[in-house]
DNA sequence: AGTTTATTTTGACGGAATCAAATTCTAGAC
DNA sequence: GTCTAGAATTTGATTCCGTCAAAATAAACT
């Protein structure tokens, strides 16, 4: 394990008070949106600028340091865990994100049978479905009122 | 092949000149935006409504007549090829997308190895990567003037 | 044709992300 | 240790995509 610090010298970017701290956000939130990102690292070193966590978390997207999602319906996700290629399960209803490991292995894992002459580098997978949670509440939601369809109460930084 | 009204009657959705419209302009536009399908309508039968745009799209959606479709970095697109399960190739650059057959074949294609409990409806997969012609500008450009890198002028609506 | 229901229009509004300028701070040299 | 060039951060406005809400309009059914 290395430190934010040390991660930031490897890849020649001035050490901030900001990007360490965001860099622990991203560790201690997975798939967290900018905003609430921005609200750890609040909580954590008092104040930082919408604008410098867009910056940061830009650059660190840019330099392989973070990877960044942006599912269909809602603001961008980061997450810390670039090394390998796995992709990503949501749930429809509440949003709970969580890391699959991907069906190949290397990047891009998987072909496109017909490439109209593109030069691929990245095969993009989200599976949709409905959380074992919602299962349930919908379950029983479906046995006491009928069809009706609701949300559940999770969240994305659990 | 048939008509958009026998379509939209077929749904039991009630006719309007907007809907017949919007229906054509998606056949003619694959995978164009809202707003870009909004002026295809306006050059066609004069004028339409931004609301009008969105709550059709969504109803065509809804219904399964219409796929929409959204990409990281930009609006949502709508296509009208529903009945199979293909998935899209995008230009980084231009952002150039064009269909690719899907890899399995049925929906969901792809089965997660570790679902986590959820029940998965959908695999969406997008390639990224760069097209032909940004293939072609890109290197050329790298020959002339370095390691340049720029756009080139295709558009999602050909 | 008349009534009910659904759609369209209009204008304001919201969230996510970017732009631009001024300020502040880091890193490296002295 | 301190100084300075260059980079990061703050601030505030701005754009883009999409939604909300109410009034006006049009379609469907008897």
């Amino acid at each position: 394990m290395f430190s934010s610090a040390t991660i930031l010298r490897k890849h020649r970017i001035p050490v901030t008070a900001q990007r360490l701290a965001l860099l622990r956000a991203v560790g201690a939130h997975p798939h967290a949106t900018a905003d609430a990102l921005a609200e750890a690292v609040r909580s954590e070193i008092g104040a930082i600028s919408k604008q410098a966590v867009y910056n940061t978390l830009g650059t660190f997207v840019e330099k392989g340091i973070l990877r960044r999602i942006q599912p269909a319906g809602s603001a961008a996700l980061y997450e810390g865990r670039v090394g390998d290629n796995h992709h990503h399960l949501i749930c429809r209803s509440c949003r709970k994100t969580v890391d699959v490991a991907c069906v190949v292995g290397e990047r891009p894992c998987l072909k496109a049978v017909d490439d109209s002459g593109f030069r691929i580098d990245e095969a993009e997978v989200i599976f949709w479905g409905t959380c074992p949670g919602c299962l349930e509440k919908d379950g029983a939601k479906k046995a006491r009122l009928g069809e009706r369809h609701d949300f559940c109460e999770q969240t994305n930084n659990p």
